[in-house]
DNA sequence: ACTCTGCATGGTC
DNA sequence: TGACCATGCAGAG
């Protein structure tokens, strides 16, 4: 640990500390809210290293043992040419003097994927793209598809990228030699956890990047595209099927426009029909001066020293680049002097960019393949993808034209979580995580351009939500930034419609094709006397409980006469199929007077204000999606209300349904998870107290023979349903359970006990976890969950009791 | 006169 | 204020 002194640390957003011993050094960005990273033993500790601590050699190296290298942003020596070699030389990474160049750049992540997880990308977790593409390369966007890195962990799709040259990079900027060692770990918001590293390989200064790819990659329906991490995890995704998938992964960096791609996505916009790893690397938007006549392509300094070969001399070296159709290229990589500087350049690219039919405003993208390490110069025209690189401007679907000025000129403001899924066709991303999710990538999702907007911002700024767009954030864009992962976990599949789950990063993808999420009224699954499966289903008039098939997929304000199953309980009239006591047995949450309903007190009003937030953040999410840029541009600033059409409770869209029935799944999830705990509580009480005669008691009353509680998920997580119910209907709320689509954003910190009833909705599982907590009498002792009170009061027939109440415990 | 090359300038961040 | 980069421009070919 001795040899290794920090070079550089703090950073505006986040820190950045450089170790450097025996010409290798890393860099490491901390996220903005973790505790400095001073030494390596924190480092290691998170396991961002090499599994194993090699305290008797000293300095980060390619760990053999561990078989965690760096990963080289530039082929071996073995792949650079004579001329690369030479000048690698040049740039060798000596010691303390290790970094020139880029700083940190800027993670960021789906909020809510991988805000559970707390992914955290290996440091030298790599996240190559695997791909397996029969359509060959797409530089056009026209069909991409990117699979990236945080799943949200950030990346959010990673995030770094570069685009226009510029990595997000902090104000840490360590290079060496011209080179630009990128680290980015950056995760303000829930969202993807990214990191990227470049490593001073060894001591010829061969340098590697981990970056996070994120890009948009439209498939082909044969296309099939698959992220390959070093995790071991794979993402497999049949492409031309994905309509709604949700992807988290932990990504690596890469750069577009000087911003480094590396969202959850990878674009694979280089399909090679053989199974390729593609790193997609950076991208920038043509400027005139590129795409005319003299040949020349500006790049980005940060990214042409990260990831093209090092060289010394202004005449630089010939570059061999594949264009998506395959065909080799050779350009001039070679830079000039500028203001103490380097200006680098690529030379004669002129053929290329008419093969590839890009012009000014186009995006050219850069991708590394392996095997091999040869660079894919991609494309994509600007016209399909509108306002992609202009992030956080005002965008108007389908159109350049509202992108800020400030933000098109310079291609600034590129921010944006890659688009995590996306829905086929014309079907808005229902899995874009809103957060970092700029109104331009809604704009271009919706327009069937499934773009991922690097999130890293021109100017190294660092975070892309505090882009350097001169427009500032408004309260919306946070609102959106905060809502997508919890509106994707709204999400759920329709009725029998089973997702294709895969793991990436350890993280569940949920994969739906074809049919779109739904949403759907909150049911109780159980058992009727013949053991078949159904489930308890409230009139949303009346209250009154009735059985439906277990498939039934109901909608949010099912009411009785919506009862098909039983026309003799299809009205609010008929009564209700169990007595009152058996019911309450079974349904121990039903209160079935809502006059009795509790008054809405203080807390309460807070945390429906904590629901109204979240909903409004869901409903704002709901409407970029669905509305594509201009419902983006709405949400800014305005209640959708305003300038799009609301979202009624009764809609049926799908976005709304599918926010609703995944609201469903995760509380389902989130409610199992607390039975766990408060069963493992009670499993623990009967052993101790070795009162097993109880939990025959509990079973038997938890189980009538008529409307007996599934066992599907458990009796604990029955109870906590129950429970769930109850306090939605305890809310006091007009919407009963509902999600209110058309919340105003501006009544987000109106935490009026007014405001409050008139928002009742289903709550997000956290807002229900508070909620439960906060309606725990304050004295009771109860922990953190019933189970505590469990414990107290013991188990049995009071722990149905326990757990449901008139909104609170009894 | 035109193109290419290298550098300088100025705007933006 | 400095870095970056788009573009202009002058000199060379």
């Amino acid at each position: 640990h001795s040899v290794m002194a920090p070079l550089a640390v703090s950073a505006s957003r986040g820190v950045a500390c450089v170790f450097a011993a025996k010409k290798r050094a890393l860099v490491y960005i901390l996220e903005e809210d973790e505790d400095e990273l001073t030494d390596t033993d924190s480092a290691y500790e998170e396991g961002k290293f090499c599994d194993a601590f090699h305290s008797s050699t000293s300095g980060w190296r390619c760990c053999e043992s561990c078989g965690k290298t760096p990963n080289p942003a530039w082929p071996p020596p073995s792949q650079v040419g004579p001329s690369q070699l030479e000048k690698t030389e040049d740039f060798s990474w000596n010691t303390s003097s290790s970094f020139v160049g880029s700083g940190p750049v800027p993670w960021r992540i789906a909020p809510s994927l991988f805000k559970e997880s707390n992914i955290q990308s290996d440091a030298h977790t790599k996240i190559p793209f695997e791909i397996d593409v029969s359509g060959g390369i797409d530089l056009f966007g026209t069909s991409e598809r990117l699979l990236a890195g945080s799943p949200e962990k950030k990346q959010e799709f990673s995030d770094e990228r570069c685009f226009n040259g510029k990595f997000r990079v902090g104000p840490f900027d360590a290079l060496q030699n011209g080179h630009a060692a990128l680290n980015p770990k950056d995760q303000p918001l829930p969202s993807i956890n990214i990191q990227s590293t470049i490593l001073p390989k060894n001591d010829s200064s061969n340098f590697s990047v981990i970056t996070a790819s994120s890009s948009k990659t439209e498939l082909d329906d044969t296309s099939q595209l698959s992220a390959n991490f070093s995790t071991s995890q794979t993402l497999s995704v049949p492409v031309g099927k994905q309509v709604g998938t949700h992807y988290r992964m932990d990504g690596e960096t890469q750069v577009r426009n000087g911003k480094v791609l590396g969202d959850s996505r990878g674009r694979n916009q280089l399909l090679p029909r053989s199974k390729s790893v593609i790193t997609p690397l950076f991208e920038k938007t043509l400027s005139a001066s590129d795409a005319g006549r003299i040949g020349r392509l500006v790049l980005p300094k940060k990214c042409a020293e990260a990831y093209f070969p090092p060289i010394a001399q202004p005449e630089g070296v010939p570059l061999e680049v594949l264009d998506v159709k395959g065909k080799e290229w050779v350009f001039q990589f070679r830079f000039w002097p500028n203001n103490n500087s380097r200006m680098y350049v690529l030379e004669g690219i002129t053929p290329c960019i008419q093969s590839l039919k890009l012009q000014a405003g186009d995006v050219v993208t850069f991708s590394r393949l392996e095997p091999g390490g040869k660079l894919v110069m991609g494309g994509r025209k600007s016209s399909s993808v509108p306002s992609s690189d202009q992030g956080d401007g005002a965008v108007i679907k389908g159109s350049n034209s509202l992108i800020p000025e400030s933000c098109q000129a310079k291609n600034k403001c590129v921010e944006g979580i890659p688009v995590i899924g996306y829905m086929k066709g014309k079907s808005p991303s229902f899995f874009q995580p809103i957060s970092h999710v700029s109104k331009a990538d809604i704009g271009s999702i919706s327009s069937e351009i499934h773009e991922t907007k690097p999130p890293y911002n021109s100017k190294g700024n660092g975070s892309i939500l505090f882009s350097k767009c001169k427009r500032p954030r408004t309260e919306n864009d946070i609102a959106l930034n905060l809502s997508m992962d919890e509106a994707q976990g709204l999400i759920r599949p329709a009725a029998k419609i089973v997702a294709s789950v895969f793991v990436v990063e350890g993280c569940e993808i949920e994969e739906f094709e074809d049919t779109a999420p739904v949403i759907g009224r909150p049911t109780i699954p159980a058992t009727d006397a013949f053991g078949k499966q159904m489930q308890w289903v409230q009139c949303e008039d009346c209250f009154k409980w009735r059985k439906v098939p277990q498939d039934a997929l109901l909608p949010s304000e099912w009411i009785c006469s919506e009862n098909v199953w039983d026309l003799d309980r299809s009205r609010c009239s008929d009564a209700e199929e169990l007595a009152v006591g058996k019911l309450q047995v079974i349904l121990p949450a039903i209160k079935k007077d809502s006059s009795k309903r509790r008054e809405i007190t203080t807390k309460d009003a807070e945390m429906f204000a904590t629901q109204e937030r979240h909903d409004t953040r869901v409903n704002l999410a709901i409407q970029a999606d669905d509305e594509g840029i201009s419902a983006s541009a709405d949400s800014r600033s305005n209640h959708p209300s305003e300038k799009s059409p609301k979202h009624k409770q009764s809609c049926d869209c799908a976005i709304c349904s599918s926010l609703k029935h995944r609201f469903r799944t995760l509380m389902d999830k989130y409610v199992k998870q607390q039975l766990e705990e408060v069963g493992e509580s009670i499993s623990q009480k009967l052993n101790q107290q070795q009162l097993p005669e109880q939990v025959h008691n509990v079973e038997t009353q938890a189980v009538p023979d008529t409307g007996n509680i599934t066992s599907t998920w458990g009796e604990e997580r029955k109870i906590v349903c129950l429970d769930y119910h109850n306090m939605q209907k305890s809310s006091s709320s007009p919407l009963k359970g509902q999600i209110d689509l058309n919340i105003q954003p501006e009544r987000e910190e109106d935490v009026s006990p007014v405001s409050e009833s008139g928002t009742g909705k289903q709550l997000h599982p956290h807002a229900t976890e508070k909620l439960f907590m906060q309606q725990m009498p304050s004295g009771s002792g109860i922990g953190n969950l019933a189970s505590t009170r469990i414990l107290q009061d013991g188990i049995g027939a009071n722990l149905l009791s326990c757990l449901t109440v008139d909104g609170g415990i009894q």
